[in-house]
DNA sequence: TCGTGGTATTGACAACTTTCGATATAAGAG
DNA sequence: CTCTTATATCGAAAGTTGTCAATACCACGA
């Protein structure tokens, strides 16, 4: 007789979740991470050609990952003279921990 | 006369990023992130069914989804008769807050 | 054993990403 | 203004991803 299916469906909308996986995909690459983690330990801004010299890319490449990382709101950019200088943009370890734990946090152990 | 570039380049191979980029590769899409937010808020196991019912794919996508974030070690499953019943792995939150505090929070503020 | 229904896998295709060379823009030096 | 150097943008090639239809697999019930 047809058991019905195991369990009443959840809503849970997908676009929801739009924005933050747009976030996640932004540091979904093993470079932009490494570009993250250069500018979280620097105690100064890093300028752009320390990344085109740091990693194996090259410049078009290196500026492509920058902008996504700026697109996503996680660095900020300032330029001096012929240099941009990144770093890491305020508050970006804690909107992408936010996103997370809104996530998977709610699971409320009472 | 060709002033050297801007400052000292540092190390920090991309391979050691590798890792942490595939997981949250795994994270980086809408569905996926509403899989997950289910999980997490759902007080039982959830089954596949409830899935294809609540999500606007159809169920090999489903399907697939689901391998994607069970090959990240983001969720486990189970099988029980006819249904496959899925949640959230053991210290899924805590090994994403890990992956991205290690990434962004070595920035020590003395 | 056969049929049925839930889930996984396969194969194909469109859309998106990463990468690069070529080129454009921006800014200081002379 | 012109040359040079740093960064950004453009356009194309190669790879990856999300999606679906078709099909296979698996477990239960008759």
């Amino acid at each position: 007789m047809s058991m019905q299916c195991c369990c009443p469906p959840k809503g849970l909308a997908a676009d929801v979740f739009t924005e933050s996986a747009a976030m996640f995909k932004a540091i979904a690459d093993p470079h932009r991470l490494t570009i993250l983690a250069t500018l979280a330990r620097a105690s100064e801004e890093v300028c752009v050609c320390d990344f085109t010299e740091g990693l194996p890319l090259n410049q078009p490449t290196v500026s492509h990952h920058l902008r996504i990382l700026r697109e996503a709101g996680l660095v900020t950019c300032e330029r001096r003279g012929t240099w941009v200088y990144y770093e890491l943009a305020d508050g970006a370890h804690e909107r992408l921990s936010d996103a997370l734990a809104s996530l998977l946090k709610p699971k409320v152990k009472t």
